[in-house]
DNA sequence: GCGACAG
DNA sequence: ATCTTGTCGC
């Protein structure tokens, strides 16, 4: 089934049968690294008011190793599914696939705000959203949604592994001395070493990396009229 | 049954 | 995710 009808066909989905499909779609998963080192990396993001069902997203993609800006891809689109944990790719993968396409200088690899393989059925929205578009993602989220992990220590680049019984699905990365952690796994088609060094390259002085802070801050500025849709190449 | 629960 | 000011700590 083509790319477009799908993402229709999502929006027509049951919980009960988006968890489904999900089990399906787990089948495809590679970890297989990385071929090359990343030269070009690239954060999405989403924003959007309360209450509205406009979603607002935003691709930037950026240069390494001086995290220099490069391009960006915004789309602005209407979404149909709610927000249930476990089922974020339903809700916010058609408006971001639609940023993707619309996304001329593709990146070595794509970091998404949610989780990859840190999720209950292994299909967070990173992993989800690269099996749809078959490129490498990572999945970088700001909360635990399953797993369980040791204590952490505080300098910036330790990091722990999360585990659900006895599989790694993640791992918990101190981003930035004595701050609270990030969750990283892989999406689709990086290994867990490439995850680790993808974003810890794509970190500068704050906590998310860069490429989310530059994503967050295209989406806001969408949303709030200080950016037209569009693509844009620097 | 109860609590947890990405964005 | 978003609503919002000051404030505590490195």
């Amino acid at each position: 089934m083509p790319l477009t009808n799908r993402l229709e066909y999502y929006k027509t989905l049951a919980a009960s049968e988006a968890k489904e499909l999900q089990q399906e779609l787990k089948e495809k998963i590679s970890l297989q690294g990385l071929v090359t080192a990343p030269q070009f990396v690239a954060g999405a993001d989403i924003s959007f008011d309360r209450g509205s069902e406009l979603m607002h997203a935003a691709i930037v993609v950026l240069q390494l190793p001086a995290l220099s800006p490069v391009a960006r891809s915004l789309v602005t689109d209407e979404t149909t599914f709610p927000y249930i944990p476990g089922l974020l790719a339903f809700r916010e993968i058609p408006v971001l696939i639609k940023a993707w396409g619309q996304l001329q200088q593709k990146p070595d690899v794509l970091i998404l705000d949610g989780h990859g393989t840190a999720h209950p059925r292994r299909m967070g929205i990173a992993t989800h959203f690269g099996i749809e578009v078959d490129w490498p993602t990572i999945g970088c989220a700001k909360n635990i949604l399953t797993g369980s992990h040791d204590k952490l220590g505080l300098e910036k680049g330790e990091y722990v592994d999360l585990k659900e019984g006895e599989e790694r699905i993640g791992m918990v990365l101190r981003s930035r001395t004595n701050v609270n952690p990030i969750y990283i796994s892989p999406g689709h088609k990086v290994s867990f070493d490439d995850t680790y060094d993808t974003v810890m390259k794509s970190l500068n002085k704050y906590k998310l990396p860069e490429t989310t802070r530059q994503a967050h801050r295209w989406a806001n500025k969408l949303r709030k009229g200080e950016a037209e849709p569009g693509y844009v190449e620097y």
